[in-house]
DNA sequence: ATAGGGTTAG
């Protein structure tokens, strides 16, 4: 009589229950009236069955081995339907190709397919994508017509190694074989293969050519188009795509987003939304990215609200959260991104990083500090991104002796490599301070090759301490490595004419006329109180409220020039009369938009302004007077980092 | 068995 116990004892999963069979020959038990052939064959269907359950549940090569002997058992050594599942299975537990499973697959007298193929995905998965071939050829000796997912894991493994010879190959070998044109997974791992492979016209080729396509073939290429920066083919694809799903908007709202086209990636996004299209946590990611670089704090709120309504708030989702954080802190709200972290339930090195870099980009360099200190306490190892965090942290207060430790550290202690933008930090901390000789002596000694960011960080310092020297010499390796950077070329004669210089900033004029370098408009934008966007040009006057604005600034100016403002004539690098000077200074995009900032909003309000370029030294010097005479808190996000203005200082401490 | 994903810098 079965206790309870014993009863209940049997709801085990299914390897336990094999594991409870005595190994005995069950089909091949001595029966009266003996089994008809259908009975029979319906016992070894059955048998078979039960064995891939077993195989499913195994947890261990030792079960696999043992599930391995009962079928050796059952005189099932030639059965290619469970075998192929052992092998499989084998894989997966890592067993190499070349031992046990070669073994067995030798044993078999006939293999099948579906078992030529466990053989070759497991040399494959194991990287040894040569075997494979070997395989594949000896399958087509015998005669064998290889399954359409044979193909697909070749594709894959080409894709995943850019082997676009073998791919070509392997795609050869469909034709010759034939009858895989109208097969979606072999089709579609070949527009993959192709595509990843940077081949995009061979892989739209065989889009074109496939006569049955499915979302995922058009949404590859897609993904595609986007990824090499063709938005435009990109867009004409998924209007003509007549089923769209989610994962084909997301790859428009993503592709917008990768392609610094932010407000078309809000855009596709806005629609998803009227259309009532799923929003998942990969089209959130995609959405928060663009609105980080909008910097617009209206949208910010409303993606963060659509994230929570959607379930995937920063409290449910590391990686939401994480993307939450860097879109407040470019969105100039670093509290809010603080509060953000705060509130996750789990956080990783992205969020961490993503935290550390905000504040430090916010001149908030003694927290990011304290925060790198707190994450090494939790546990979670820093990687590269969260040691440029660091270091910049460290170079905005001028920490040279604990940047140089970290610096030291970082390999030592925390297994990171210094890379070429660890270097730049470095550059760059020593170059704040002023100690442009160590800085240079840095780029001469590195071990990797300096790039222009480590050229450009060293010019950056050259212009703060007036040194036009050595602004030269790294001025001309910058002109080697980007010769049509526009950037590089103003700030040399930002320097020069710093220094009076002003032959030498006609002659950089000269280079730049020669390389029929424009220089890219300057402007500036803000957030008006419904969260339209206002975006002013250099002496812009297309704005309704032009005549108010250029009075408002007269007067500020007026008013700066009685608390001791001077013009910084200097940032004008035309050699101009003073007056002149002072006229273009006045124009500038950014103080247009503070100036609008101040004439429609109230006093309590912090104004928000974003600048595509970096900030004058002339415009640093009126916000900090602003700032102070108005009493009011500006924030001035330039293409370098933020600047917090508060009662007559920036947060940068005017080094930037 | 096949498609979309986050942080960095002068």
């Amino acid at each position: 009589m079965p206790t309870l116990s014993r009863r209940f004892s049997t709801l085990s999963t299914p390897i336990d229950l094999f594991l409870q069979w005595k190994p005995q020959r069950e089909t091949q038990q001595l029966l009266w009236p003996p089994l008809s052939p259908s009975q029979l064959q319906k016992q070894q269907k059955l048998l078979q069955s039960k064995l891939i359950l077993a195989l499913d549940g195994c947890t261990s090569v030792k079960h696999v081995k043992q599930v391995h002997a009962h079928l050796l058992c059952q005189g099932l050594d030639q059965c290619c339907f469970v075998l192929s599942k052992l092998i499989r299975m084998l894989t997966k537990f890592c067993v190499p190709m070349e031992t046990y499973p070669r073994l067995i697959f030798h044993q078999v007298r006939c293999p099948n397919p579906f078992l030529w193929n466990a053989m070759i995905r497991g040399f494959i998965l194991q990287g040894t994508l040569s075997e494979s071939v070997s395989l594949y050829n000896c399958m087509r000796r015998d005669g064998t017509r290889p399954l359409s997912f044979t193909f697909s894991v070749f594709f894959k493994a080409c894709s995943a190694t850019l082997d676009v010879d073998l791919g070509t190959q392997m795609h050869a070998q469909t034709i010759l074989v034939g009858g895989y044109g109208s097969d979606l997974y072999v089709g579609n791992t070949m527009i993959d293969m192709y595509t990843k492979c940077g081949l995009l016209e061979s892989g739209r080729k065989v889009f074109d050519e496939m006569p049955d396509k499915d979302v995922i073939s058009w949404t590859e290429l897609i993904v595609a188009y986007s990824k090499s920066g063709d938005m435009e083919s990109a867009r004409d694809l998924f209007v003509e795509l007549p089923v769209k799903d989610k994962v084909s908007w997301t790859a428009m709202v993503t592709g917008y987003a990768q392609n610094a086209r932010p407000r078309e990636a809000l855009e596709v996004f806005k629609r998803m939304q009227t259309e009532e299209v799923e929003t998942d946590v990969v089209t959130l990611i995609g959405v928060i990215s663009a609105c980080a670089q909008l910097g617009a704090s209206n949208y910010a709120k409303w993606v963060r609200d659509v994230a929570e309504r959607s379930g995937f708030g920063p409290h449910e989702n590391v990686v939401v959260g994480s993307a939450l954080v860097d879109m407040y802190s470019k969105c100039g709200s670093i509290d809010e991104a603080f509060k953000v972290f705060k509130q996750m339930k789990e956080r990783n090195v992205f969020s961490y990083s993503s935290m550390i870099v905000g504040l430090a980009i916010h001149g908030r360099c003694h927290e990011a500090i304290q925060l790198f200190h707190d994450m090494l306490e939790s546990e979670i190892k820093p990687n590269h991104v969260t040691f440029i965090g660091v270091l910049t942290a460290c170079s905005h207060v001028g920490l040279v002796e604990q940047g140089q430790q970290l610096f030291a550290a970082m390999k030592t202690h925390y297994d990171v490599d210094p890379s070429v933008e660890h270097y730049t930090c470095m550059v760059d901390l020593l170059g704040r301070v002023g100690r442009l000789e160590e800085a240079l002596e840095v780029i001469k000694t590195m071990p990797v090759e300096p790039n222009a960011c480590v050229w450009g960080a060293l010019l950056g310092a050259c212009r703060t301490h007036r040194n036009p020297d050595i602004a030269q010499l790294a001025a001309n390796n910058l002109f080697e490595l980007e010769p049509n950077t526009i950037g590089n070329y103003i700030l040399l004669c930002n320097i020069y004419a710093s220094a009076g210089m002003w032959d030498e900033v006609s002659e950089v004029r000269k280079l730049m006329r020669e390389k029929g370098l424009k220089k890219s408009p300057g402007y500036s934008w803000i957030e008006g109180k419904k969260g339209e966007i206002h975006e002013f040009f250099a002496g812009d006057m297309r704005h309704p409220m032009s005549i108010e604005i250029k009075q408002a600034l007269e007067d500020l100016v007026n008013r700066l020039k009685a608390h001791g403002y001077v013009p910084h004539l200097n940032s004008v690098t035309y050699d101009l009369h003073d007056e002149e000077k002072r006229r273009l200074l006045l124009n500038h995009s950014e103080k247009l938009a503070l100036a609008y900032g101040l004439l429609s909003t109230d006093v309590d309000y912090t104004i928000k302004i974003m600048k595509n370029l970096r900030i004058c030294e002339d415009c640093h010097a009126f916000m900090c007077g602003a700032s102070k005479i108005t009493g009011r808190e500006i924030i001035v996000r330039d293409n370098m980092r933020f600047h917090h203005f508060h009662n007559g200082t920036c947060s940068c401490g005017n080094f930037w």
